[in-house]
DNA sequence: GATTTCAGTGAACATATGTGCACTATGAAG
DNA sequence: CTTCATAGTGCACATATGTTCACTGAAATC
């Protein structure tokens, strides 16, 4: 505290505030009406006032889908925890203040990202799973959904990636959570044609497939061009096949090692 | 607080161990024998006025030690992306702009981290190697050693598990450089044994089995006591155990997926 | 039509950050 | 000894950040 240094010029200006009119300044915010694609294509352009989409609640949750967009956006720039609250709501559009109308603090924003990425996760999970019975066949097509899904949404998984590691705590902690969920999940699958194998040695195999998996999306959401795509996802089935024909000779009863 | 007339608490004067290596010029320092913290039995009667330690070089060096140390100290509160100038400078013990004395930013920082932590794995690769030649019964001693290295020089493996995906482009691109240097190291070892094999097929190997070494390393960066280190390494042992058995069974020349 | 609610605004501020500059102290070199 | 090089100091400053507070205008409710 020693700099007396009465810093920033600062006369007295509290009484400044009639002076601006309002009304001069730039009207260049106000991104309300576009961005995201509009979904309901109904005609009416004109005359009809769309009380839908004017909707309190619906332009609320459009500026919170712009600061989670923004949030995202920024990922590959900056790391999720060296983003600044300032940086997003500029992105999104909105002044720094009115973040605290949809989130405490960008810790908050970070875990509602994390809800999004995982629940893109899981529908991955759902989706390679629907139609499958034997899994040794059906790799490739499992791991071509694997890739639909990352390029649909880039930026989740990229996030996911990024912050599964590197994140803050309470992110990794919550990432590192629901990726045991799955990994569970996935256990739960492969008891069903494992009846003889003890919980843990499934659980093992389980965990070892997804890592698998992160490790595939982590390259997915490096590779550039769609050649570097194929390549990864070649690589990753055949390391995938041979850890399935692993699980085929491994005999449970007996430790494998001596 | 900032004491601005006070010089605050001075770590140097403690005569420190005597410096063993620091003589080879310039270029790669190898720095992976010694932690830090340590030094005890150097009491050194002051008649021996040894210009070893109040060497110019050697002072300096020992800075930028202290400058690496703290980077990686703050590293489990902070990731390092988000970590500042001014915070590494103050848990160093010196005055901000003393930082430049020694690296031009904190970018510069990070790789000479990056550089120290692929040292420490590749260390960790010669020394699992060393005496092995059957892998398959190899597996517990080396991921032992790999427990070892990782109790030994905890904030370097998290450091690099950390920055691996987490970090700046930098970064990221300079460990997965190393890491994808190490696999090709551990491809060449792998092939003595797979004459048969095509390259590719023993790269994927090489690939699968250092994934799988790098999510173990994450396990044992997280594993709180002895107990959960010993779960980690042994579902490490499992899962390893049933790559290389898998390997056993596949057969290179025809492919596996119909 | 009047009132309330509330997403978004804009000014203010205390604090933190990176970096430039002049300086000091001390080891190295002449 | 004198002179030089340089690691580390202290101060200054411009800029960025999180958060507060009073406000505004329009949708929601009465």
């Amino acid at each position: 505290m020693s700099s007396s240094s009465t810093p920033r010029a600062r006369p007295d200006d509290k009484a400044r505030r009639a002076s601006k009119s309002s009304r001069s300044s730039g009207a260049r915010s106000r991104p309300t009406s576009d961005s995201i694609a509009n979904g309901a294509e109904s005609g009416r352009p004109s005359r009809d006032r769309r009380a839908d989409e004017n909707n309190r609640a619906e332009r609320k949750s459009r500026t919170r889908r712009a600061l989670l967009d923004a949030a995202l956006d920024r990922l590959d720039s900056d790391s999720f925890g060296s983003m600044s609250l300032r940086e997003v709501t500029k992105q999104a559009g909105i002044v720094p203040t009115a973040f605290y109308r949809h989130f405490r603090d960008m810790d908050e924003l970070g875990l509602a990202l994390v809800e999004e990425s995982i629940g893109a996760l899981h529908d991955l999970l759902v989706a390679a799973r629907a139609g499958v019975t034997d899994r040794t066949h059906a790799i490739h097509p499992s791991l071509e959904i694997l890739r639909g899904y990352v390029r649909d949404r880039p930026t989740h998984f990229r996030f996911l990636v990024r912050e599964r590691a590197g994140g803050s705590a309470t992110l990794r902690h919550a990432i590192g959570r629901e990726i045991k969920l799955f990994a569970t999940e996935l256990a739960v699958d492969l008891a069903r044609e494992r009846a003889t194998w003890p919980t843990s040695d499934i659980q093992r195999l389980a965990d070892l497939i997804v890592t698998m998996i992160v490790a595939t999306i982590e390259a997915l959401v490096d590779a550039t061009d769609d050649t570097a795509e194929s390549q990864v996802i070649a690589a990753a089935a055949d390391q995938m096949t041979l850890v399935l024909l692993g699980a085929t000779v491994w005999q449970p009863e007996r430790r494998h090692r001596p």
